[in-house]
DNA sequence: GTCTATACTGAGATAGAC
DNA sequence: GTCTATCTCAGTATAGAC
């Protein structure tokens, strides 16, 4: 690292993002991204070799901006339901973007899986922090029998409702499914706090 | 019509319907359409002026076989109770081809709404048949009032868990999310069929 | 109707001047 | 480091021979 970072070398990966998100990886053209930034192709492969090369950049930074926003979900939150809230509640709050452009998340890897990209793997690595984080969060809440697949539960609702919201543009399906899975995590809240009791009843 | 049938044609489709799920609609060319089916791409041109012509054939046809598929189960399959459990039980009987290459509604939907293609809505009409006709069968379970909203939200369910399912290779999440799906189908034939002593109740 | 040949475009990638 | 020029290749599409 020298005394200046490589600023041009992020703001490329930033527009990448970007674009990758919006129009799909396939769908983006190193042109695309030059002009995005303002810099001549040329000037651009002295910074990134391959297409490839920008995808694994790109799926790196966004690997490190979620690891950043679950970290700070767990200091802005204390109890684990409440956390787990915040997961549901970027369906609202990103609710514009989903359903223009969908799950960045869910159709980068669907784009990946399709395309048998070599990077598909790296991209999971997306779903698997969710996963974790999330299996982390349940078992924090008392149900470390069932935490992953509560997890996985969660995380296969989200990415239909964003599917769903993505083809019918429908934003009041949007907040009534978000109010069900709300509602989906009381209950499953609700049901673990008296383990003793149901214990006792066998 | 002449006499024969322009078989030629159809088996374009065919091969281009397979192609489009497997690879995507950008990712496949008319090379592999034409090597698929055994002619020049030439003659491909004779049957097809541009690949969104193709496009929208492949649709038609995944429309008329989707109309088809559902007027079976209606035959098949005497309640709608059953007739929505043949809906969610594709999932598993697709579960090979969903792992490797997601649903092909929801991916080729994903897709063309990123592209901004204008063959999107045409697209979405194959999700409108199966909420329709989901929709029906929830009516005529007895849930008129909700039955839309039951659709979308078995809609969602699928498309999520086919995601999931695709990221994953998880064949043992899956038949655990159908078995879920089982479950709050019979939750919601139990709780429609006594509407007299619910309304007693209040 | 089916094929060959070929034009045209845009994309990824490289070389080398400045 | 940044640019221009250029190469290669794949993809869409057309013209015209057979």
């Amino acid at each position: 690292m020298g005394p200046r970072a490589d600023t041009i070398r992020e703001r490329i990966i930033s527009a990448a993002d970007q674009l990758f998100y919006e129009k799909g990886y396939e769908q983006t053209s190193f042109a695309d991204i030059a002009q995005a930034v303002n810099i001549s192709r040329g000037n651009f492969y002295y910074h990134f070799k391959t297409k490839d090369d920008i995808l694994d950049a790109v799926i790196d930074a966004r690997l490190a901006k979620t690891s950043q926003l679950l970290q700070a979900w767990e200091t802005e939150a204390t109890t684990p339901a409440e956390r787990i809230r915040r997961f549901i509640h970027i369906l609202i709050a990103n609710g514009g973007k989903i359903q223009r452009y969908g799950c960045p998340v869910g159709t980068l890897c669907t784009e990946l899986a399709k395309l048998d990209h070599v990077s598909k793997d790296e991209a999971n690595k997306l779903f698997i922090l969710f996963r974790r984080w999330l299996s982390q969060q349940f078992t924090l809440l008392g149900r470390e029998a069932d935490a992953d697949d509560l997890a996985m539960h969660l995380l296969a609702r989200s990415q239909g409702v964003a599917t769903l919201a993505t083809a019918f543009q429908d934003e009041k399906f949007l907040n009534q499914e978000v109010k069900q899975l709300d509602d989906w995590l009381d209950q499953v809240v609700s049901s673990t706090k008296q383990p003793a009791a149901s214990v006792i009843e066998n």
